[in-house]
DNA sequence: TATAAATAGTTTAAGTGCAAACTATAGGGG
DNA sequence: CCCCTATAGTTTGCACTTAAACTATTTATA
């Protein structure tokens, strides 16, 4: 058995090359790829709560409590108190994410094509069941 | 554009799942995903040196290094001065680690069988192209 | 209405991932 | 032989990941 075999072993070699190179597109915006995930997420939505932004990005709840202190920390998004849920907060985009919202989801957009260019639309929905397959087959 | 056609993030999703399946199937060992590839490549071959161990895992030297310093406090592995080199470690199993050599080596057989038996041969062949081709469209 | 259970979010601790800097050693001209 | 460069491995610093424990609040139920 080579390790070329091992499926953990090697989605993992892969995920790490695709996000290096994911990396390098979006390092204008000094965003680390999670951070970037996220702040697309709140840009198609805003109002969330970080339960939910989670729920979105296929992240565990305590990840996204990191990745929004660091937006925070940089003038991203900024937490508000939800109005009838004393324990819940709500997402919002800072003036200056609004600014570069446009530019963002744009980057968003031809990145991810960027990578879906090397695949014909058949072989996208192929890729895309393999991997259901795999999140199911445990 | 949905996250789910966002590859970095499909891919992010998938790796996840499967290796919190994997480290399931090996928490009996107490040994992390990462420690188990290196300690199966060490199995697989003794006395390679660690930066032989990244190239053979795909792994970063500096993560190697990580993973080497936990295998070998949990008494795993040892490192043992090359004869020629004095800038270069080989890497050895302690007696411990051989008297679990081929459970652990069955073990990975097997956790890898029950992931790859979600594929045809045909199938599985297909998705190593599709990773391979990811993994060079930059 | 008390009280127990559930929920939202955070914190903590240990490990992984990686870029950049660092130490020690080896090897190649001059 | 000396100096420059390359190499092996480690360290540092920061971010991500996750399990488990924790705080505050809400909801259900006895």
């Amino acid at each position: 058995m080579h390790f070329e075999d091992c499926l953990c072993y090697r989605l993992g070699k892969t995920v790490r090359k695709v996000t290096r190179a994911y990396r390098d597109e979006i390092a204008a915006y000094k965003l680390t790829h999670g951070q970037f995930f996220v702040i697309v997420a709140v840009m198609e939505e805003e109002g969330l709560l970080p339960s939910e932004l989670a729920e979105k990005t296929s992240q565990d709840r305590a990840t996204i409590t990191g990745l929004l202190d660091r937006l925070a920390k940089d003038g991203w998004i900024e937490r508000r108190p939800d109005q009838t849920d004393r324990r819940s907060l709500r997402i919002y985009l800072t003036d200056y994410a609004c600014r570069h919202k446009e530019a963002i989801l744009k980057l968003f957009e031809q990145t991810n094509q960027k990578f879906l260019g090397c695949f014909s639309p058949g072989e996208w929905r192929q890729m895309q069941e393999f991997l259901d397959r795999l999140e199911h087959c445990t």
